[in-house]
DNA sequence: TCTGGGGTCCTAGGACCC
DNA sequence: TCTGGGGTCCTAGGACCC
């Protein structure tokens, strides 16, 4: 049995934790550059606000009904999502963070038996509740896809009640498979609703009534079939738990990532060489500070830039350039030079562009390193993580871009993205924390 | 004036090898 | 009626997720 626990509006509720005033209250939080709606609370939906709508469009509205407006802190969420996990993980040693507001909780190691999979479910949120503060909703269900679709069931509980929905008998199981509308099925997006909608499927029930070569054959193979077997109850998808020490705290978040990107939408575009070069940089040393976080080192580094991709132009409105290393690196510097390299081939002069971006890709374990033609030599190597770990050492102690190569950006440069609605960074930030007086 | 950012997995097809 | 067969690796693109 998995459980999946979802915090559901989460930036919502982390801006409400620290402003009580907001809670009741329609509210909503920005993307990046506060271009569009990313989180809304349930009475800012009740007004008919769509999630990705573009800010700018909606703004009149908003002031109109006195909904309140947050850009995004991802700072304070982080933290927030942190304290989530570790409440989490004193119900059972084996917890998957799936995203920054989920996590699947795996019921057969539990610490505690529990007679009573609801009273349990309810527990947890209750202890969520207490001690973070933030709301959740809970499914519970022998697979991760009939968790989630349990779990949207629990969202349309009504707030009173606890938001939790247990499906621990085949005939809970089609009872919740017959409400599911097929498109709000975990794993089926916009193109695979459509085409089972034009075959006369219309709900999970639907779906899975369906004989299996129908759907290897309809819905991408191996793909479609792991889905279809998942609502049937079978357990197909892996079971990822983050590791904790004997006390039951949190070693590393996550897994490594195969590939990680930085990237930002510019407050204004941009068009001269020298800006671009130090916004690239910037995005470089944090890519960088990612990839030595997850102790890997990267062969492949892409940039990318980005024209307006509303005008009404032809053709796509992303760039790329890809640049191969000679070795792989997890070196600011080296990577920087990369990036710089790459940018000189991709920027088009008198070209205003919007966004960029770094991709590294190719990566492998920093340790064990391919050793190649043109790889340094180990003394070389060794001074350059011994450089690089004190660099982290320091930005992490006194603040990202303390110190910084002289080619990316001091702090607040002048294409820095727009922010201008953003709550304090309550927990992670000392000047910001709160005085009792 | 103003429209986010960061990921994953899978498949098909081409290049290349023996 | 006819093309050998079987394998690996890489990349581009599609689909999905939050």
């Amino acid at each position: 049995m998995y459980a999946l626990v979802d915090c559901n509006n989460f930036y919502v509720s982390c801006e409400r934790v620290f402003q009580p005033r907001f809670v009741g209250v329609p509210g909503v939080v920005l993307s990046n550059n506060d271009g569009c709606l990313i989180s809304r609370s349930d009475e800012a939906k009740a007004l008919g606000l769509k999630m990705g709508e573009p800010f700018h469009k909606v703004r009149p509205f908003l002031e109109q009904h006195g909904v309140w407006v947050r850009s995004s802190n991802y700072a304070l969420y982080g933290d927030m999502s942190r304290r989530v996990v570790e409440v989490l993980s004193l119900f059972t040693p084996e917890v998957e963070v799936y995203s920054i507001d989920e996590a699947f909780l795996n019921l057969a190691g539990l610490r505690y038996a529990a007679p009573d999979l609801v009273q349990y479910a309810t527990e947890i949120q209750r202890t969520v509740a207490q001690h973070v503060g933030i709301p959740t909703c809970v499914g519970v269900a022998p697979s991760k896809t009939l968790a989630k679709l349990a779990n949207r069931l629990a969202r349309k509980l009504p707030e009173t009640q606890p938001r939790v929905w247990v499906l621990d008998t085949e005939a809970k199981q089609q009872d919740a498979l017959r409400r599911m509308p097929i498109e709000d099925v975990w794993g089926i997006g916009r193109r695979y609703a459509l085409k089972l909608r034009d075959n006369g499927i219309g709900t999970a029930a639907e779906l899975a009534a369906m004989p299996e070569p129908w759907v290897r054959r309809h819905m991408g193979g191996v793909v479609g079939v792991r889905l279809w077997r998942e609502l049937h109850g079978h357990s197909c998808l892996s079971f990822d738990p983050q590791e904790c020490d004997e006390e039951g705290q949190l070693v590393s978040i996550g897994a490594s990532k195969r590939s990680l990107t930085h990237s930002r939408s510019f407050g204004k575009p941009l068009c001269e060489h020298r800006l671009l070069r130090e916004a690239v940089a910037t995005f470089v040393a944090r890519a960088a500070e990612k990839l030595r976080q997850q102790g890997s080192a990267a062969h492949v580094l892409t940039v990318l830039l980005g024209t307006d991709k509303y005008a009404p132009t032809a053709g796509p409105s992303t760039h790329t350039t890809v640049v191969t290393l000679a070795s792989a690196s997890d070196d600011t510097s080296e990577l920087t030079q990369a990036a710089l390299h790459g940018l000189q081939e991709l920027a088009r002069p008198g070209v205003s562009y919007h966004k960029a971006g770094v991709v590294l890709s190719g990566l492998e374990p920093a340790t064990q390193r391919q050793m190649g033609l043109f790889t340094k030599s180990p003394e070389l190597l060794a001074q350059s993580s011994k450089l690089m770990a004190a660099l982290d050492t320091l930005n992490a102690r006194y603040g990202r871009q303390t110190v910084r190569y002289a080619v990316a950006a001091d702090r607040d440069p002048v294409w820095q993205g727009r922010s201008a609605f953003r709550s304090p960074r309550y927990t992670t930030h000392w000047p910001d924390i709160w005085k009792v007086n």
